[in-house]
DNA sequence: ACTGTATCCCTACATCGTAGACATACGATA
DNA sequence: TATCGTATGTCTACGATGTAGGGATACAGT
């Protein structure tokens, strides 16, 4: 692989001035087998850890104990390994296609997909933007795969082609809406117990703001869960009340 | 850069190697009067024509005539232009508060956000993802006043504060939702007349991906404004029906 | 033994954000 | 008018980034 390539004697141990995150198992020679998941995963932790706008090539290769020009074997550049990222948290996604209520199926995707938004938040700016630079054919399959077999879902449900879109636009659309509100509620000094100063609210002009500082405790009070519920019941009527008559809400 | 580095008689011209973009009248000293506003317009017309990341600070001095280092006058540092892009586009959206139906505005926001998304592509990645970094109450002012003019409307329409701070998350997970939905689809050679080809569906293998090479056509036909209004016609009904005895639904 | 071909590593370059030193201009005070 | 503090503009420089290009090395097939 690579070690020492010069100065055969040296042990080499540079690089942990920070603490060293992978496995930090094997010191020897071949450390890990690296592939493309490998290399993705890695940075993903990058990415949970310190945000997306800290990943650098290099730091991936350190994380890694590689030439960080050695990475772009399994990646042809840097907006691939960010494409790469969303399509690990994504391919996570899981469906079953045999669900006879489709309803099912569609509070089931939404929920993984809030989990996955919770626990990767760094990451959601990626998953929702990161398909928009790139033709829906050249995406990474991965991120292509929970959208055919939504589909597949669907139409076994009974649906015609353009209805399963419809349905797959609307769950994704409201989805991708969700995760973004609730993120934002995110707060970063939860320690203060003043809801208004916890919000940072209390440097709004009182004049122009005094809805929005009235609404500090609400505001402070959001339950993400509880509003995914609402909103997908929200969903499902409208889409049972203009769709074809299909099975039943469910729940 | 360079110039002769004092002389200070000189007119001054140089940078135009490339275009110049600004308005190009005043070739003389003052050029154009510089505020932060002028700055975050040029920012954004860079971001509107060459996208987000081909946005630099040295690129925004060279649009603006500027050395690059004045324009931390006017921003603390890049990140902060970025924010200031966003409000700029999001200033823009005006809610008549004093409207006696509601829906009306609803309606009348969801199509104003939805003509800026459309004008402004490039920058929706900003729009949606900025506020994630950024406490609710340290954002730009101009960012928070159509949450502001919105909640006065509802409150205004009958609405308690948490009934309204929910429709207001409803409506804009569902905008985001909506545009980011729509902005995907966007297709970069229009000039190919086969679907599956313009939309580079030909590359995804057939047999993992049936449903989707079978949809091209669908996904072709995508509408994004009657798909907006069928979106509000559900979003609308749904929370008139979850909501305390309100209004009717208009339209 | 020779010749591709795949893998790895390093150096180098253009570009970036921005700190810091300097220069100039200007309004207030003396 | 002379002096000085402050606001404004400019230039240089530093560390970091993405990635092209060039070897080096190893291994497969002849």
């Amino acid at each position: 692989m690579s070690r020492p390539p010069v100065e055969p004697g040296h042990p080499r141990h540079d690089n942990n001035d920070e603490a060293s995150y992978p496995p930090a198992d094997a010191r020897a020679q071949p450390r890990v087998r690296i592939t493309r998941e490998v290399v993705l995963h890695a940075a993903l932790r990058i990415v949970d850890q310190q945000g997306a706008e800290n990943l650098s090539m290099r730091r991936l290769g350190q994380a890694l104990e590689r030439d960080p020009m050695s990475l772009y074997r399994y990646a042809p550049n840097k907006s691939a390994v960010l494409d790469g990222i969303a399509e690990v948290v994504l391919e996570q996604l899981s469906i079953d296609v045999t669900d006879t209520d489709w309803t099912n199926q569609v509070r089931s995707v939404a929920h993984q997909f809030r989990g996955l938004a919770l626990a990767h938040p760094n990451a959601v700016p990626l998953l929702v933007t990161r398909p928009l630079a790139t033709p829906l054919g050249l995406r990474p399959l991965g991120t292509l795969r929970p959208l055919e077999n939504f589909l597949e879902l669907l139409i076994r449900a009974g649906f015609s082609d353009t209805e399963a879109l419809h349905v797959y636009r609307s769950l994704f659309g409201f989805l991708f809406g969700h995760v973004l509100n609730e993120l934002q509620e995110i707060v970063d000094n939860p320690e203060e117990t003043d809801d208004l100063l916890r919000l940072g609210l209390h440097r709004l002009p009182i004049r122009e703001f005094p809805r929005l500082r009235g609404l500090a405790s609400a505001l402070a009070a959001y339950d993400g869960h509880a509003e995914l519920e609402r909103g997908l019941d929200t969903l499902l009527t409208g889409l049972l009340a203009q769709l074809r008559p299909a099975r039943s809400v469910g729940r």
